[in-house]
Order: structure tokens, then C-alpha cells, then sequence
DNA sequence: TTATCATTGTTATAATATAACGTTTGTTAT
DNA sequence: ATAACAAACGTTATATTATAACAATGATAA
């Protein structure tokens, strides 16, 4: 049962800087970004972005290594993830669509995998890059 | 338009050890078993995949660093990829459904992206793990 | 031939991510 | 309050994944 979450220190410090990025970061990216804030090696970020993910507050861009910070209101701890992604300018947007969220989490693989995630990127060109 | 692809002999090695594994593999894997046919350095085995991934002969799942041969023939150079992944026994299954394929490319952001390609990794468990 | 282009081999290094260990802090139960 | 436990922290070291840069070779075509 997911309860009200309180952010560690070290969570709060990653959040903040992921969710005020205009695009998606990336861990050694953040981790320069906090060095001012004393912290010091990758384990401390990568252990913030792992309990964030997990709460769903950021997603990780797979086929970047980045990050960006959940704007879907709705996405249940990324079970059900999809972005669109400027192969020009990096720009990711994540997509939140009811009909294609429905579509995917019913689809059942004929082999008989019952799927309990997914994650869905689009590439493409953006508006401003076409 | 698609030429008949002629391989080098790196990308043939290459394409051989991944279309015999059963599973995905990782790019060092793949080294350590060809060092015996002479190949010794990562930027050989990186250089072989860029060209087959290009190529559509394999790909890449992003979510494992890992690749896969791709198994299914109307798969146009990796333009509409979908998976299942195993999550207890990493086993890798190519999708290939022209609905859910037709659907996917049809979609369209409403932010007014057009989207070139995507990439669709489902998460579960397979008939045998589950 | 000469130019051009893809591929190769090689060394070095960059970028991404985890292991392992001990300490500190926060929460819960008595 | 205090003991017990779990979560988060700090730190050092290391593993894993990927690219840069450069010189040599081989294949193709004007
Ligand atoms: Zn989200
Ligand atoms: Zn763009
Ligand atoms: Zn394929
Ligand atoms: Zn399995």
C-alpha cells in the first residue's frame, strides 16, 4: 500500500534538481550539480534516483541514461511509462494517453507472458525541430 | 532503398554469436568470445553492432544494455520494435504484432510530434518463471 | 590511377553504474 | 526512555558500458 512519502535529504536535493530541468539529466550530471550541497559520489545519486523511481516521482529515459521527472499526475508508479523523444534537441515529453495506457496494459503476449510494466519511447522529430 | 547487405567479416562474427545465444548479450560479452577469432578490442564489437542494428539484423534492448538477433523477418530496420522481457529469467521474446505495430505507429502526440520510430520493452514473467 | 569510402586494428579514456563497509538517523515497540 | 530494527548516509574502490582518436588496409568507382 503506497503511503504519503516523505523525501530523505539527499531524495529532496535530486528531485528538486531533476524536476527544474528543462530536459532529462543525467546521473553524473546531477551529481556535479550537487556538489555544493556536499555531496560527493555517484552511490548517493544513484541511491536517490532509485528510491524516486521506485515512487514514482522520476522516470529513467532508457535509451538515453537519463532522467526526467514525472509530470503525470496519474502514472502509477511507473508501471505504465511512454515518452516522446526529439532526437534533435533531446527534448523528452512524456506521453500520458488513457487509450494507449488501456491498450498496452491489456495487451497479452501470445506466448503467455503476463506483463506487469511497460515502457514505450517514441522518436522523432518536435515541433520546433521539424 | 534496402540493398541486399553484404557483411564484413567482424559483423558476420558479430551476428553469428548473437544469433546462436538464447538470450540477449551484453557488448563484452560478445568480446570475450571472439577473442579467440582474433578481435580484442570493445570498439570492434561496438563498431559490428552499430552496423547490424542499423542493418535491422539485431537489437538493441535498452532497458539491459543488451542485444538481441532480430527474429522477425517484416521488421523494417528497427523502425517498430516491441519485447518481453522476463524479469526473473531475462529471457527475451520479439513482438511481432502487426496490430499492435499499426496502432503504435499510427499514434500521434497531440503536442504535434511525428514520430519516426519507437521502441516497446514489456516486464513480467514468462510462461516458465511465472 | 587516383580518389573516395568502409572497415580494421590499436591504445587510451570517458561515462555509467555497483559493491562493500561502517556510521548515522529515523521509526517502532516495549 | 531504550532497545531493536530499518532506512538512509558517507566513503572508497571497482566494475561495466561506451567512445575518441589515429594510422593502416581493403574495396569501389570515375
Ligand atoms: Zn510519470
Ligand atoms: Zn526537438
Ligand atoms: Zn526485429
Ligand atoms: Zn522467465
Amino acid at each position: 500500500m503506497a503511503q504519503a512519502q516523505t523525501l530523505s535529504r539527499n531524495q529532496q536535493i535530486v528531485l528538486n534538481i531533476i524536476e527544474k530541468a528543462k530536459g532529462p539529466l543525467k546521473a553524473y550530471s546531477i551529481l556535479f550539480n550537487v556538489q555544493k550541497k556536499g555531496i560527493n559520489a555517484p552511490q548517493q545519486i544513484y541511491r536517490a534516483l532509485d528510491k524516486l523511481i521506485e515512487m514514482g516521482k522520476i522516470h529513467k529515459i532508457e535509451s538515453k541514461n537519463a532522467f526526467v521527472a514525472c509530470r503525470s499526475s496519474d502514472c502509477e508508479i511507473s508501471k505504465a511509462t511512454a515518452f516522446s523523444i526529439c532526437e534533435s534537441c533531446e527534448m523528452v515529453d512524456e506521453i500520458s494517453d488513457t487509450k494507449l495506457s488501456k491498450y498496452l496494459s491489456s495487451f497479452n503476449h501470445k506466448k503467455g507472458m503476463k506483463f506487469k510494466r511497460f515502457n514505450l519511447e517514441f522518436f522523432g522529430l518536435c515541433k520546433k525541430c521539424k
